[in-house]
DNA sequence: CTTGAGTCTGTAGTGGCTACAGACGGTACA
DNA sequence: TGTACCGTCTGTAGCCACTACAGACTCAAG
């Protein structure tokens, strides 16, 4: 670190973000393109802000084009701050809408699942309650279908 | 259709598989080259039973290659039976510790999400509480980690 | 004979990374 | 000054499970 700053392996650490990672944000233009000395780019405290930032919505299950668009909310004048805030609930109903899509379907799964091996345990059954259930000839309903 | 069998638009309904996915799993060799009647593709029931089989496991979370494994049980001799359950159970398990991460991981994600978005109706917050959650200065714990 | 629907091959794109190869940079220590 | 070694660079390709074309063909009905 010749004056201030840090380079890429530090920022990792900070944001706990892979550096792969953080090139591939820069290369689809979520981070600015870093300043560099010589060749090696260089981060300020900002930045890891920033890919924290990301970081968290990513693990809400945020897209990166949304993240795109939070971080522009952020960015807004104070002016704006009750519209950025409309925003930004309008972006994350939306992500919230598509998690309780895909917990719906999990949970789906699991219990189909569940059941479908707690039947090897407990079933005498002829052949396996596993295959069975995915050839749709174990459990089905009263239209053939299985739940 | 000229003699037998079916085309590969009344595959797909049959199995609601689309049918690229259908080329493409024979392009993978989930399912065996079909046979020809000049450049068509031609199937039999046999053929639909087994993509029914495999949307049903892709609905249930299993993974290409564990589909693969599964239909491999399918067609191993009746001698095989306790074998081939034990297997199917082995890779069910798996799929589901799969479905339960997930799940945890989604539960989560809905729990925060919910949090930060009744906080907008809810609380008169100096700033967004969606935004400032992401910022990591809404409501973090005792670490000053988000949760 | 034409029309229109179905099918064909091959390739490229999706999302969000991740994993290299092979070259270059910078520093600690002998 | 040498050298060892880690960090970083660019560029490209791979992952999963599809999906979406383009542009050519086949085939049956009218």
């Amino acid at each position: 670190m010749t004056r201030q700053g840090f380079a890429i392996g530090a920022l990792s650490q900070q944001s706990e973000c892979n550096i792969e990672t953080i090139r591939y944000y820069e290369r689809i233009g979520l981070i600015p393109r870093a300043e560099r000395r010589g060749r090696y780019r260089y981060y300020t405290n900002e930045d890891a802000d920033r890919l924290r930032f990301i970081k968290r919505a990513r693990s809400l299950g945020f897209a990166i084009e949304e993240i795109r668009d939070l971080l522009r909310l952020t960015k807004s004048g104070s002016d704006d701050g009750i519209d950025a805030c409309a925003d930004a609930k309008a972006i994350a109903l939306l992500n919230l809408n598509n998690v309780k899509a895909r917990l719906d379907d999990l949970k789906r799964m699991e219990a189909v699942l569940t059941d479908a091996i707690g039947a090897c345990d407990r079933d005498i059954f002829r052949g396996c309650p596993i295959l069975a259930t995915l050839s749709g000839t174990y459990k089905t309903d009263e239209h053939g279908n299985l739940p």
